[in-house]
RNA sequence: GCUCCGGUGGUGUAGCCCGGCCAAUCAUACGGGACUCUCGAUUCCGUGACCCGGGUUCAAAUCCCGGCCGGAGCACCA
């Protein structure tokens, strides 16, 4: 019986949870997480950072922030999103314990190989790219695999002091040519690249490839535990044989499966950037756009987009999600904190006869917060804006009720000829007649600037007082506002965050 | 093509390792009612799933085999 009951309490509070790490003890786990900061963090990398802090938080941990920045070409960081991915990780909440910039620490890699080459266990190859593709697929060995390791040594140098073009020369790790996976067979570790980076300059021609680098770190870290997405399945298979080389413990890893999202659709991060360049996108903070900087413009909580996350686990198959999930998340916390106002989109102007100065009324106040109470006011005039939407769907001699202020009856629609129809809510309490609207005298310009299109129309000229902050506009949508631009027309720009 | 991995309601997810307590959990979505001067919140009720076919077993979502479907890797990208 007592049972029952405790077990009915527990239900309530029944927080998203990460399942037990595998091999974790308290205090000693090192997580990890790397991106490539080609680009500012997206929802994806908010996976990353999250199911990674998160363990390291749960386990007592610690967490490696490390930026996989050694392609100044193909993937070349962008120099801003290095310090753009430290905030969002913030902002989500996690500290990562130590920073590490791959790009900064290429002469450790290069020890590191020189050691595997005089082992024997890495070599330079002169092979052409598609020449080493046929003895890869058909596991044959390529003729400088048994070079010795002082010739390889030789090239090596040789590489480093420029005297071979890109393509000419690479260093591999020698895995097995006759491996069942062509994936597998000798990867590149090393490869050649007349590029400045970002971060580096000119200091490097021979840049490592991500296999490798990535193997170096996590040893050089202590990394007990990976989790990134499977598409880096394969990294573990090719990585194991220098942890084997070096007698290394591999750590243990788990991945996430593909998540696409279906508000958001194929956008990768170089799409995006392709889009911002064409001018299709303003920026990286674009409200249409997946990255963690929109979504925190927009009015996002970090522990919404923390939920979300973790009520999707890390299971391996693909998932196709829906932002509507993410807004319930985000609803349940601001819903109680958003002051309400009136936002009126597409406006029409209307004349109420017969409201002026009927028993002293001259200001409408109207409840702020359904939660805090308070209440904001608006003038009772006769001349109001309502949205084009709502009186599309009347009909003359309706009653229409502005809400919190009076009924009103519609005389012609087509003059946009209204008469004052009642103080009292009455009649108009059922149905969806019940509208909302702002007195010519209370309004402003606003814009809205949402995912799908933009919205223009008049806003009450209290959310000036909001700036920074998200409010529900009622019947419309909870929306962040941005600002109030200084010139004339005053106008207040706001961003959709969702319905 | 080769190599791996995965398939639980519309969408996610728990359960699968250690078969029975699973006529399958939770969330979200959807439908309907109540409440509220918001198309928000709250609340009540409801709809809805173990990919298919064999096998093992007293018993299979759970184990085995085959098929189908989906995905990833096969880059001098990350």
């Amino acid at each position: 019986m007592e049972k029952y009951g405790e077990e009915r309490e527990e239900r309530k509070e029944k927080e998203a949870i990460l399942p037990p790490l595998p091999y974790a003890e308290k205090g000693k786990v090192i997580m990890r997480f790397a991106p490539n900061p080609n680009g500012p963090a997206t929802l994806g990398s908010a996976r990353g950072m999250i199911v990674n802090g998160e363990y390291a938080k749960i386990y007592d941990g610690k967490l490696v922030l490390r930026f996989d920045d050694t392609d100044p070409r193909t993937k070349r960081p962008m120099l801003e999103a290095y310090e753009w991915y430290i905030e969002d990780l913030a902002w989500l909440g996690y500290r990562a314990d130590e920073v590490v910039y791959a790009s900064k620490r290429i002469s450790v890699y290069y020890e590191h190989v020189e050691k595997l080459i005089e082992m024997g266990h890495a070599y330079a190859c002169l092979c052409k790219k598609d020449e080493f593709k046929r003895y890869r697929d058909s596991g044959i060995e390529c003729p400088h695999r048994n070079l010795p390791p002082e010739e390889s040594l030789d090239i090596w140098e040789k590489m480093l002091g420029g005297e071979f073009e890109e393509g000419e020369a690479v260093i591999r790790i020698k895995t097995d040519m006759k491996h069942k996976d062509p994936a597998i067979r000798d990867w590149v570790a090393f490869r050649i690249i007349f590029e400045s980076h970002p971060l580096v300059g000119d200091k490097y021609i021979v840049y490592p490839t991500l296999d490798f680098e990535s193997a170096i770190e996590d040893h050089l870290h202590g990394i007990t535990h990976i989790i990134r997405g499977k598409d880096l399945i394969d990294s573990e298979r090719r990585q194991k044989y220098i942890y084997k080389y070096f007698g290394w413990e591999y750590p243990v890893t788990k991945h996430w499966g593909r998540i696409k999202i279906h508000e958001f659709g194929k956008l990768s991060t170089s799409s995006i950037k392709k889009e911002i360049e064409k001018g299709t996108f303003t920026g990286w903070d674009d409200p249409r756009v997946p990255t963690l900087r929109a979504l925190r413009r927009r009015g996002f909580e970090s522990e919404a987009i923390k939920k979300f996350f973790l009520s999707l686990g890390v299971g391996e198959n693909d998932i196709s999600v829906s932002m509507k999930n993410l807004y319930a998340e985000n609803r349940k916390l601001i819903d109680e904190k958003a002051n309400r106002y009136f936002f009126v989109e597409s406006p029409v102007l209307i004349e109420i006869s017969g409201v002026e100065g009927v028993e002293g009324k001259n200001n409408i106040k109207l409840p702020l917060n359904p939660v805090k109470g308070g209440f904001r006011t608006l003038k009772a005039s006769n001349r109001v804006y309502i949205s084009e939407n709502d009186l599309k769907r009347f009909e003359e001699g309706n009653v229409i009720r502005l809400k919190e202020f009076c009924n009103i009856r519609l005389i012609d629609k087509r003059n946009l000829e209204f008469k004052f129809a009642g103080w009292k809510i009455e009649g108009a309490k059922k149905g969806k007649n019940i509208i909302h609207w702002l007195p010519v005298e209370d309004s402003m310009d606003c814009v809205v600037l949402a995912p799908e299109r933009d919205h223009s129309g008049k806003v009450e000229r209290a959310v000036v007082n909001e700036v920074g902050k998200v409010v529900q506009f009622e019947r419309f949508a909870f929306c962040r506002i941005e600002g109030v631009a200084r010139n004339e027309s005053s106008e207040v720009r706001a961003v959709y965050t969702h319905p």
